[in-house]
DNA sequence: ACGATACTATATCTAAAAAATATAGTGTTG
DNA sequence: CAACACTATATTTTTTAGATATAGTATCGT
């Protein structure tokens, strides 16, 4: 069977009429006999009872017309969303970030793509930077929100830069000072996320003290932000923070401005740019 | 576009190799490749990326396959339904009834049809006997259960023959006697159905009145032989029913065998048997 | 009832297009 | 970079859709 049977059944059973619905199709009457012919020979069934006139559809053929137009909207359907899915109006997008991603430019970006791309499915992914690295040259994500130092290789974007600053217990004795050195806490506690869960951001933080003279003594518990700030109130240690944590407002918690400034980078990350990606793309960095 | 493009898109998205995938399709490759790049030009859409091996689906081609898959879907079950129509399993079935017939034979046929052919959408129309015998002709109604006198150009069948009994409020003088002759109601008033609603019962009862060598006196009010019978308790007149009333047991009112007696015919008349209605007869005629 | 009319089916031929064969081109792998 | 695996292109063959001519069949009006 091919879709011009159904497109030539349709024709006939609508004007029931051999002659006319050839005509209406731009064609002589004698092949469209026989293709009807080759259709009901393929169904094993009469589609039309010729025996009278005007034409009349059999039962089989009544029952046969509602789901060849069924067949033929389908038709038009799959071919609306190929085209629609090159354009990257239709699709989907596996999105990986991190939680500081959540708490600064993702919201708005989703926002504003959601609205104007509705028919594309977003996937969020909540991903430490370093999954997140792998699973874009795997093409599990499709872009990701995180950060890092690594740049080859794959495509990116620095999105937003905030400084860390410093988040001490409000009853620290270095709550006086407004701006703070990294050598002034040579002798603190660190806290920080586990290596595993935050290999980027913990790594910088090392890497940022080791730059100024010293390996910091380190505690390894909190594995989200909010929990670094518990730790924090409770006197364990302090803590490198991004400056959007601010926002939390927690009490206990006081934020002193690092000096000299550190910018951590918040980067949008993808490896090949399909349709829709290009959409997101162009909506996150416009 | 035509089916055979999107069978030989289904099997290359499948093994992404064009060459397998002709081998699948027994043919040889190179057709297959024209084919799809003839669907490829008419959708004005890349659906493989042939850059790279193996083989990969483009966006487009992504969202294009499950849509192709339910094209196919779709026409095996058109075909399917079609077949299972003119075998008489799946349709519908408008079936026109008196209500005396919905008090004797109807209930029993129609709940073993169902049971047989779950698939066939039942359409069940309340009419007087000579609309449905209007509506036949018409192709309105598939077939009916009604009385009627008149029997020629369709076909019928012969379901249930009752007799007519007399209904009398039990106040009345005559029911002493355990069975009267129409001559003994000479002087009675008679409660009937209107002609317009019950035209062949009435003219039924007319008739027989008539036969007997006199005209009764009637008040017509009763549309449904509930109110005939109400109207009976209430002592306005008498009436002759179909014998399976009085399973209704309705206090009040007695009833009485009539001498000689009148047999009232329940028949099912059709038009023209479809697949679905041979089923429906052939059940029943039983 | 019967010829005129309107329609569909069959026979034959033509044209289009699908598929086969042979071969050139391209991406991938050791 | 040569060998391999695969896809595209060119050309021919085969199939089949469609056109034309005509025969067959049901309906309608006189």
């Amino acid at each position: 069977m091919e879709l011009r049977h159904l497109r030539y059944f349709l024709a006939v059973a609508e004007t029931l009429n051999f002659s006319r619905a050839a005509t209406r199709l731009n064609m002589a009457q004698p092949p469209l006999s026989q293709q009807i012919q080759a259709l009901e020979k393929e169904l094993g069934v009469k589609l039309f009872d010729r025996q009278q006139r005007p034409l009349q559809l059999t039962p089989a053929g009544h029952a046969f017309l509602p789901e060849a137009h069924a067949v033929l909207t389908q038709v038009e359907r799959a071919s609306r969303i190929a085209q629609q899915a090159s354009r990257g109006e239709v699709g989907q997008l596996i999105i990986g970030f991190n939680s500081a991603a959540m708490q600064t430019v993702l919201p708005a970006i989703l926002k504003a793509f959601s609205s104007q791309f509705p028919m594309v499915q977003l996937k969020l992914r909540e991903l430490d930077s370093q999954l997140q690295l792998e699973q874009l040259t795997n093409g599990q994500i499709d872009c990701g929100f995180l950060h890092s130092q690594q740049r080859e290789m794959l495509n990116y974007h620095v999105l937003w830069k905030e400084p860390l600053v410093i988040a001490l217990p409000d009853s620290h004795p270095l709550v006086g000072q407004s701006v703070l050195s990294l050598e002034a806490l040579l002798n603190e506690t660190f806290i920080l996320p586990p290596p595993k869960l935050g290999q980027s951001f913990y790594y910088q933080v090392l890497q940022l003290c080791e730059d100024h003279g010293f390996t910091p003594k380190v505690i390894q518990e909190a594995r989200f932000l909010q929990t670094v700030l518990g730790l924090v109130v409770a006197g364990l240690g302090i803590a490198l923070v991004p400056a959007s944590i601010k926002k939390l407002q927690r009490t206990g918690v006081v934020y002193r401005e690092l000096q000299p400034t550190f910018e951590l980078e918040t980067l949008l990350v993808w490896r090949q740019a399909t349709p829709v990606l290009s959409h997101f793309l162009e909506i996150a960095m416009g």
